[in-house]
DNA sequence: GCCACGACATGACAATAGTCAAGTTCATGC
DNA sequence: GCATGAACTTGACTATTGTCATGTCGTGGC
């Protein structure tokens, strides 16, 4: 069963927020609260859905492996988001892997139960397309990123994704190891090295997991400017 | 007003595939339909979505303008495919612009009234989910060519998906231009030129829009093999 | 028919990223 | 404490791709 505080972290999900509370106390109480360990898998890619997944601490990654046995990041989530909604509600197979990445807290939403729901009040609907939608613009955003920036100005995106102030400077904890930051940047672990070093130009410091940006506003130029002119 | 033909085709969207008859014929009745020249507009990034929208003929591309102008093909629709679902039912600005790259027949349909119809009968919105998700899933594929494949496989794919027959030999027309098929894979028009006569070794002609595959056992073992055997 | 322009192909070169190998650091188990 | 192994960094090299320049080919306008 589920602590209060997991309840909490649920309420506050995309998912859930906008939804009447009378059904999010439905949905809570036949959801199934687990605990994974890093390196645990989820679900498997092909398998079929039969929940929502909601993360409630640690980090969960989705990819998936190409025929040669290489593995693609399509993406990573943490604390208040969820995943699967799309693939749940159509008893499709998932077209990606889940694994944990960190030690995880994941509540899982069985479909059916979505669905009935949603029979009942449409409004459930408009709020599982508003995660869906939310998992399709970050995909877009994605392939920009992969088809107009270096390696080394996606690096900086991801920096200044993880900076609260948009001015001045700021430190900031890498949240994962960089083996998963260079997979979800479309890169190899030695490109991103390089890309770190690459970015000490331009008044970044690496140190372990902790990143300090000096120049906030020149790192933000960096990541948008025009490869082809530097 | 439209013809019978373009509500046939319309009809058979993933979209409207699978609703109610009577659900059908409320919306293509009150559907607006539209002809585009090629290089017409058709929506904007960041403008406000107001409906949902059905190709019923020629070519349409979905793009995203990066902040130094340059252009990223996001994905690209013909007759029968719908796309803006998730967005016109949330009231949020488009996350990318929408382009005819041929002489175009496209249907739009109100959100106002999807929404409406989807309070009435939830069943609408797992149509729309379905849609939803087959470009999620789309784009998933398209991050992972783009991670996982070195250009001249990606276009081995491109290819292989236009092929009707799973062996033997095939040809095939060229849907759009190649300076649109480079986009759409990521790579400039002389990346895809150099990658198309790299393909000639696996068996692949391009002549034109004509392109002869004499083999597409063996090139969809090229596609499908690791990129550092080669 | 001729011209102009855009799409496309190709060569030379530069930039970027992957590969392979070697070495460092750090967390873990014993 | 020490050994082990995984994560990470760095260097040298290669492969791939982008850039720029040039040339060809067709299509559409006149």
């Amino acid at each position: 069963m589920a602590h209060e505080a997991q309840k909490a972290i649920a309420r506050q999900s995309l998912l859930l927020k906008s939804l009447p509370e009378q059904h999010v106390d439905t949905l809570l109480s036949h959801a199934i609260w687990r605990r994974y360990d890093r390196g645990e898998t989820i679900f498997l890619q092909e398998e079929e859905a039969k929940a929502v997944h909601v993360v409630l601490a640690g980090w969960v990654k989705l990819f998936r492996m190409s025929p040669t046995g290489s593995e693609a990041v399509v993406s990573v989530f943490t604390r208040g988001e969820s995943f699967g909604e799309a693939v749940a509600l159509r008893n499709v197979p998932y077209p990606v892997s889940a694994e944990a990445v960190s030690p995880c807290e994941v509540m899982h939403i069985p479909s059916p139960l979505l669905l009935s729901l949603m029979r009942e009040d449409p409004e459930i609907g408009v709020s599982i397309l508003a995660a869906t939608f939310s998992h399709l613009h970050a995909l877009v955003a994605q392939l920009e990123q992969l088809k107009a920036q270096t390696g080394a100005q996606r690096v900086a995106e991801f920096l200044l994704n993880l900076c609260v102030n948009d001015k001045g400077g700021c430190e900031v904890e890498l949240p994962y190891d960089k083996m998963l930051i260079a997979g979800r940047l479309g890169m190899k672990p030695e490109s991103l090295s390089r890309a770190f070093s690459r970015l000490k130009t331009v008044g970044v410091r690496i140190n372990r997991n902790h990143a300090v940006i000096s120049d906030v506003v020149g790192l933000r130029d960096y990541a948008e400017s025009d490869p082809s002119e530097k």
